[in-house]
DNA sequence: TCGAATTAATTTGATATCAACTCATTTCCA
DNA sequence: TGGAAATGAGTTGATATCAAATTAATTCGA
């Protein structure tokens, strides 16, 4: 029983592996102050259109309450501003603001470095692994 | 830059399949009042020994402070004994009870069919995912 | 054998996560 | 047009997660 579970769920592993990458990715940011997932809210945030709670809680693959709790600390560092939807009073429009651009624009190497790293670590394996199946399996996974 | 990053992250891809997965195997759990993780922990002590802290916390890739937090709330339901190690007693051995085996078993048998309906989803994609091909690179993600 | 270094686990404080419930607004239809 | 239904967010309470600091016990070296 506890074979089969450990060796063949693929929630398990998906968590195992998204606790290991989280602390990785969130050493690499903490001189920005920033944890992975915070970098990826910024970064949905970074479009042309200031995005809703609807439109961003999808894309993250999380419950909407999840991000209006993730909000808030970079509401108040000052990285986002949340704002009344004006044509639909309901609705909040996410709005990055400079102080979050300018932090994001220079994470955004350090990201980069780092991931790189990862991608050659992965082909580098005995059973190297090509990350951009890698990339396709997680896609299915965050839309079952 | 946010194409760059939303498009190649594996780390937030994880993070974004880990909650998606995570959603969808409490759902399953809710009946016997368990959460994803708590059946994977639960899993993780049904061994013919014992074991402590410090082997189960690299075991499902998480820190020690987590697992003794995570612990909690099984113990209060008398799923889990944790009881000084007799031969080190700095060392914890945490015992699976009599309830938890049981409560296991019942789990156990929906948990195998919720993820032979995940397998096979995975199979019937249009850009068909190979569940095993997708497990050797969480696992190797999970060991980065 | 005594004290320093090491090891095992816990505590603390912050963020992350979800479901269920609630509040406010809009839509829609009778 | 007035009220019910639907929609978009926020709140609450519980668990999950980590790093840093702390406590307790063991090991190891002089």
């Amino acid at each position: 029983m506890t074979a089969e579970t450990a060796g063949r769920c693929l929630c398990f592993r998906t968590q195992r592996a998204a606790r290991t990458l989280a602390r990785r990715f969130d050493a690499v940011f903490r001189p920005f102050d920033l944890t992975n997932g915070q970098f990826s809210l910024l970064m949905s945030l970074h479009r042309p259109e200031a995005p809703s709670m609807s439109d961003v809680a999808p894309f993250l693959g999380m419950d909407r309450s999840t991000l209006t709790a993730a909000l808030k600390p970079l509401e108040r560092r000052g990285l986002v501003r949340v704002a009344v939807d004006r044509t639909d009073r309901r609705g909040r429009r996410l709005h990055l603001t400079q102080a979050g651009r300018a932090l994001l624009a220079r994470a955004f190497p350090i990201w980069r470095a780092e991931h790189d790293r990862l991608d050659d670590a992965l082909r580098a394996l005995d059973d190297a692994v090509d990350p951009n199946d890698l990339r396709a399996g997680l896609e299915a996974l965050g839309r079952s």
